[in-house]
DNA sequence: ACTTTAATTTTACGCGCGTCAAATAAATAT
DNA sequence: ATATTTATTTGACGCGCGTAAAATTAAAGT
């Protein structure tokens, strides 16, 4: 950085004694240049502060370096830790991440993708709501840009899908709730925003079912995305009116399960799975706070770092290939059970 | 749209039937062209398919109408929502923001810095580490580009400065817990990644001394963003020693009051204000979750929408007013009481 | 040393839009 | 109706870089 800063790519070119067309296929890809050469420029590049003008670079481009990265809801610690993951898988490859949230909103998801169109990126990681009222839209958009799909599926869009195998997750955890006391009772809200609450629901009622016990669905009223808000009240008014069959409840997911061991702490209710607990309750994503509750949450941990990477690794795939999948790709990854002290 | 896509600013244009220019001013500055010429082109914007493109837009502007949005953890929820509030406000105003997080990571804040230099921001909000070393590189990037910050103060950095006034905030509630029981001791971190735990300390001293108590500090050693652990090892291992001087404690924010509480209830104390508890602890922030925390989370709110609103406002002034401000503005908002059952 | 192959340089054009100056047209004031 | 002001059109250039073709140079193979 001894020198003044230079303005583009023809000062740094003269400057560095290399010209501008092999600089250009430098920045492009450095592999595509004599190791020489690219000694040298590496070289330049330290002595000189000059990095080419993004947007001058992506001005003619069809495809840029560009990967966007849309889920539903940021202020989710479920999607802002698989987000980063994905970041990083990103920069690792050499693209440029673009992370939005749609902040709950089916409509911002929309808006998202409409807006990352203009950004031109080479492909999109999206962790979709999933409702059948966007499938047109997204399927619109993966026409110009390969889109791989995470976290939630929809089914038969997009070129691939990497998830955690619902089917497999719940049958483990119910299979452990049954082993160690009553079977369980499932919780879930009546309007799920995600497709994953269907097949979780699906799977302990086929999971019930095998292991010879009769399933019990309680639902939730409530819409909207504060899902602590409506496992507490729902769960509050369904404990109070002892209506649950068991005294084992799998809610469908950890901040639903956060919000019934609030409500059953405030009405004095002994959560746990030692002696003197009157009910046990277990969740489902092992939300960053569940080891914080009271007491603590059993509950299926996914696995973030291979879903984020292998949705990264198979959009890369798309990318280098310059083609499109010949077939969909599903990838599911198997839940864990984290057993703490709440079941 | 029931044409076929445009291609270029000129296609629209004989589409239209308006001059290239002012179709270039237009979207500029919808403002800037006469009322019925505006609405001609809104007309033609409605029959065709036609967007700028956004990198041929900027690349001769030495400003865009990008504003860059720094913080520090997204997958903190305060950062989450305060994030989005931010969006919210640069959308509203007709920018375009760039969230990016720095993932508990200095060294990623100056990346951020740096990507978005790139990136020509018009000015930039940023929520920083606030740590004395990357003062500099801080104040080098705001000389290129207006910096605003917010939650965290840098002092004397930067255009302006907005987010909670501590001194209030900890005193509100410092008065408030000596009011309704014993004076309470301060629980923080031993090397806080924050300056407004700092503040926060400061005030806790200075309260208490008002208020004609001894104060007591104790500090957790860990290092990094996982407060709730830190919270809830050293706390238990504070409570077993039976070491706090009062049966009443402050916590110098949410996370770590999540972790202790937590611990309380695994060492089977009872935390609340009623009869019958042995210990109340409060938090400050009004994290998302202290609302289910068991018991519920006493705490001082702050006012998101407002630091957000302020932050972006005080950043909008100054592009608008093309110029730097004469001085620089520090705006704190009060933080609010947040009773609730821990104390 | 000579041929073959691969990489680099030279030259030149195009991308989509910002922006300027001069000419023209439309709206407003007189 | 005419003068004045304001907005639009026309025409032209430049931004920083991608990229293609031809000429040149360097590396690899024999």
């Amino acid at each position: 950085m001894e020198q003044r800063k230079l303005r583009n790519m023809e000062e740094f070119a003269v400057a560095s004694g290399i010209s501008r067309p092999t600089l250009s296929k430098y920045f492009n890809d450095p592999a595509s240049v004599r190791r020489s050469t690219r000694e040298r420029i590496e070289q330049a590049l330290k002595q000189y502060d000059y990095r080419p003008n993004v947007y001058a670079v992506n001005q003619n481009r069809s495809k840029t370096k560009n990967i966007g990265v849309v889920v539903p809801n940021l202020a989710d610690p479920f999607f802002s830790e698989i987000g980063r993951e994905v970041e990083l898988a990103c920069l690792a490859a050499g693209y440029s991440p673009i992370l939005l949230s749609s902040h709950g909103n089916p409509k911002q998801e929309r808006d998202n993708l409409e807006a990352l169109r203009s950004l031109k990126p080479a492909g999109v990681l999206l962790a979709p709501f999933g409702r059948v009222s966007d499938r047109a839209d997204i399927e619109a958009f993966n026409r110009d840009v390969p889109v791989v799909l995470f976290d939630a599926n929809i089914e038969g869009a997009c070129e691939a899908f990497v998830g955690t195998d619902n089917f497999q997750s719940v049958d483990l955890i119910v299979e452990y709730l049954c082993r160690s006391g009553e079977p369980p009772c499932f919780f879930e809200m009546k309007s799920p925003s995600n497709p994953n609450a269907n097949k979780r629901r699906q799977s302990y009622l086929e999971s019930m079912q095998r292991h010879g016990h009769t399933p019990h669905i309680y639902q939730a009223e409530g819409e909207g995305w504060k899902f602590e808000a409506i496992g507490s009240i729902e769960g509050a008014r369904l404990m109070s009116a002892r209506a649950f069959a068991t005294n084992t409840v799998l809610c469908s997911n950890d901040r639903l399960a956060i919000g019934m061991l609030s409500a059953a702490y405030g009405l004095g209710i002994a959560v746990g799975h030692g002696v003197g607990s009157a009910l046990r309750i277990a969740g489902h994503d092992d939300h960053p706070f569940s080891r914080y509750t009271c007491p603590s949450l059993t509950t299926i941990g996914q696995d973030y770092a291979a879903i984020a990477n292998r949705a990264a690794s198979t959009l890369f795939r798309i990318l280098d290939a310059e083609t499109r999948l010949s077939e969909r790709e599903e990838t599911l990854f198997d839940g864990k059970l984290v057993m703490r002290d709440s079941a």
